[in-house]
Formats: C-alpha cells, structure tokens, sequence
DNA sequence: CTGGATCCAACGAGATACTG
DNA sequence: CAGTATCTCGTTGGATCCAG
C-alpha cells in the first residue's frame, strides 16, 4: 500500500488514466510543478512496482512512453472513488467546520 | 488529497470503519508499530481536516473517544477499493516481474 | 528529448522522557 | 489514560548542472 506514497504518483497515474500514452515530456507540462527529478524518480518506482510500462524507442531525439499495465489500470476504480470523494469534501465543509465548532 | 498523506492515516482510518469508536490507547494497540507521538500526531490531523470526530470525557482516568465523522466515512468505499487492490495485486505478482523481465 | 548526478533544505517519523 | 516536549535521523523533494 506504500506503493502510493509519494507526492506526485497518484497524480501521475491520474493522468495515465485519462490519457493512456504519455511521454516524459508531456507528463510534465501536465503535471504542474513537478521538477524533473521527481518525476523520473516517481516514474522508476512506478515501473518497479509494476503499475507503469516504460517503452523506449532508440531514436534520435529519444521517444519514450509510459502507460498504465494492467495492475496499474486496476487501480483507476479506487483512485476515481478517491477522486470523488475529494469532490463530495468540497461540497460539504461548512457541515465539518459547524461540526467542528459546535464541538469546542 | 494529500490529507491522506502520511505513513499511519489510511490505517487509522481503516480500524475506525471496520470498529466505529476506539479510544486512544485501544487505536495504539491495534495499529502495530505507530508510536504514541504519530498517532496523536495524525489524529490531530485527521481531526482538524473533518475526517475524525474527537470526544473527551471529562475524567479521572481520562477518556478520549475517536469515530469517524460523515465526510470520513464517505472515504470507506475508496478505502476499500484501495484494499481490494492491494489483494488483487499479490494475486497476479508473476505476471508483473514477467513482464518486466521480458521488457528487459 | 529524456533523463542522471549532486547538493541542500524541509519535512516526516521514531525513540525517549515527562505530565495533568 | 492520553497525550506533550525534545532530540535525532532518514527520507523526500527541489534546484541546478550535466549528458547521451
């Protein structure tokens, strides 16, 4: 479950989600403020717990591609349950603030 | 979505759905290995971000009781979509190395 | 273009001791 | 019982420079 720690991983495997080949290049636009190292670090782990498929193409420029394996697109149900509940927090914080000050 | 961040969190959250109300020392003893500082810690935390409703008794022996609030509790379904990916995950581990070996 | 290497700051987390 | 206060250390993350 460790697999998932690390600041940026759920928000790269987000955007494999929605979008199934992405080059290194393009998940760092998308990825706002995420520095190179981090995101090649991320992705390495990614690899090495088997939810990211790297795919070198030698060429000159080199081309590489990630996309999601199957362990890894497993996972989008439960990242989208996460994601909508982040949403429903959004929806409702007034209740948690009274809550929480009735409280005090 | 980084409120779940943090090495303790998801599994705080987890003993306060499978056992609706634990006291502190009750949460010590069934998360193995957390030491008294991390769980207050997080459950600070988890408190102050509307996830955990905290309840003192006034008492002598103090009592301390930690439950869910609503907006934790609509998490249970992604935790748990969480957790049956974990399992399915030790399911098929061959296939991954496999994989990873052939990619090599 | 896709990173690796290095350095450094900040944070997370554990151990221990102490308190109302 | 339910924490707080320190101290320390390892890890994470960011910035920068370098390379095939």
């Amino acid at each position: 479950m460790r697999v998932l720690e690390g600041r940026w991983k759920m928000i790269i495997i987000f955007h494999l989600f929605s979008e199934p080949v992405l080059r290194f290049s393009e998940l760092e636009r998308r990825i706002h403020g995420v520095s190179q190292k981090m995101l090649s670090q991320h992705l390495r782990e990614l690899e090495n717990d088997g939810l990211v498929q790297r795919t070198v193409y030698p060429e000159v420029p080199p081309k590489v591609e990630y996309r999601l394996t199957e362990v890894g697109q497993a996972l989008c149900p439960a990242l989208d349950a996460i994601l909508r509940w982040t949403e429903l927090r959004r929806d409702l914080p007034h209740a948690v603030a009274a809550a929480n000050a009735e409280q005090s």
